[in-house]
DNA sequence: ATGGCGCATTGATAATGATCAAGTGTGCTG
DNA sequence: CAGCACACTTGATCATTATCAATGCGCCAT
């Protein structure tokens, strides 16, 4: 009973991360039953991992609840974070022989797991489907080469407001209010930036009017077209 | 007579474009086959573009002889290279809507251009070779992670000997002698930096006895462990 | 040969961002 | 409620990198 009910939270999840993908593809319905059926909802806490750089790449992850960080850390102790993931991103979807960067939770998190080898027998099953897999690995190229567009060509400043708009679009739900899950390090680490240039660059667009801070986590975008000629 | 000769060439350089990710992969023989078939071989002189970012992403590009460069620009002028294709390397494998950047001929150059749709028809016959397709798409995926690792985490110097160590691992065929087919402000806009950026990082190179300098674009990697160490 | 042109190098200076260090605020714990 | 821990902010200074400007070098055309 509450298992049917966990299927139905689960082929909701899927549908919001392939619907927008797959939509008119002959099989989709077919195919996200099927996922739903085999997928697993595991837990995380928060500072957990999720997977490790290096681990077979035995499982896609889709967070239901909750946020994920994917990062890439050295011996060293620098960091790179790739990408923040919330409700309905993807991890992990065109890896080969290992994962290319470890998968942390943000938050307290629930996240469904599919196995990549059923995922597979699925596909087999309904090519079409398995077309627009691919294609949603091109889009994610694509979002990479914009980071990395943006890494390149940008300033410190010029990153991070693009940043914020990006999560204004992502968490705000329609508004220009959201509440970012990851801290001024994580962003730092994500924009190739130290921490506290990270810092001085929010209090900078505080100063100029551009975003409100409510408090350090909980952002309002006060003017958005200022930030945006700002980011460019 | 004259085209069997060419079908020969353009089987060669697929070969060498798919044929090690295609190990023992059934239908991989036949898929080349095929795809010879179809392939075409334009030519293109130095400084034309190949295509341009926005157009419909009706190819797959291989260069077969001389280069390319992958490159972003906007409006006001800066430019972001994402990558530079040599012999036998791919373009535009996983685009969709549109490509995400133009490519641009580094030199007079002869590339195979095969329709994407065509490709589509011969993965639906050989699907083993379809999920290799994606596996590539995978590889290339993670080459740009590391791109985006270097570009958030290192300095201009460090980016430019693992820039370096990459030219000697695909163009010095086995010796640490190669020559660059793109100029210094090429370079610089592939890492992110300004164009005398990269030249005093050339120098510095020089001058710590790391690299030697033949002429311009003919480099001799001299210290190959000082370099690596160099790079992290 | 010679002058001009396109690239690269080098130098001087300014801007950007990193690092080191101190201070602030908030929440948690005893 | 005190005080501690932690994350963030702010300030001062230093290092890196961009920008502006001059110079050098090879190549081509006259």
């Amino acid at each position: 009973m509450s298992l049917d009910i966990n299927k139905v939270v689960i082929k909701t999840s899927l549908s919001s991360c392939f619907g927008s993908h797959f939509k008119e593809v002959e099989g989709a319905n077919a195919f996200i039953e099927e996922l739903a059926k085999d997928a697993e909802e595991v837990s995380f806490a928060q500072g957990e991992y999720v997977f490790k750089e290096k681990d077979a790449p035995e499982y896609v992850y889709i967070p239901e609840s909750g946020s994920l960080m994917l990062e890439r850390s050295t011996a060293s102790g620098s960091r790179q974070v790739f990408a923040f993931l919330f409700t309905g991103n993807l991890a992990g979807l065109s890896e080969n022989v290992s994962y290319s960067f470890s998968a942390k939770a943000l938050t307290n998190c629930v996240v469904i797991r599919i196995s990549r080898k059923l995922m597979q027998d699925i596909f087999d099953k309904y090519p079409s489907v398995a077309k627009r897999y691919h294609d949603m690995t091109g889009h994610i190229l694509s979002l990479i080469l914009d980071q990395l567009f943006i890494m390149g060509q940008k300033s410190a400043h010029q990153r991070l407001a693009h940043f914020l708009l990006d999560m204004e679009h992502r968490l705000g739900r329609g508004t220009h209010r959201f509440f970012l899950p990851m801290s001024r390090q994580d962003i730092a680490d994500y924009l190739g930036m130290s921490l506290e240039t990270a810092s001085r660059g929010f209090s900078k667009l505080k100063k100029d009017g551009l975003i409100s801070i409510e408090s350090n986590y909980q952002i309002t975008v006060t003017d958005s077209e200022k930030l945006i000629s700002y980011a460019d």
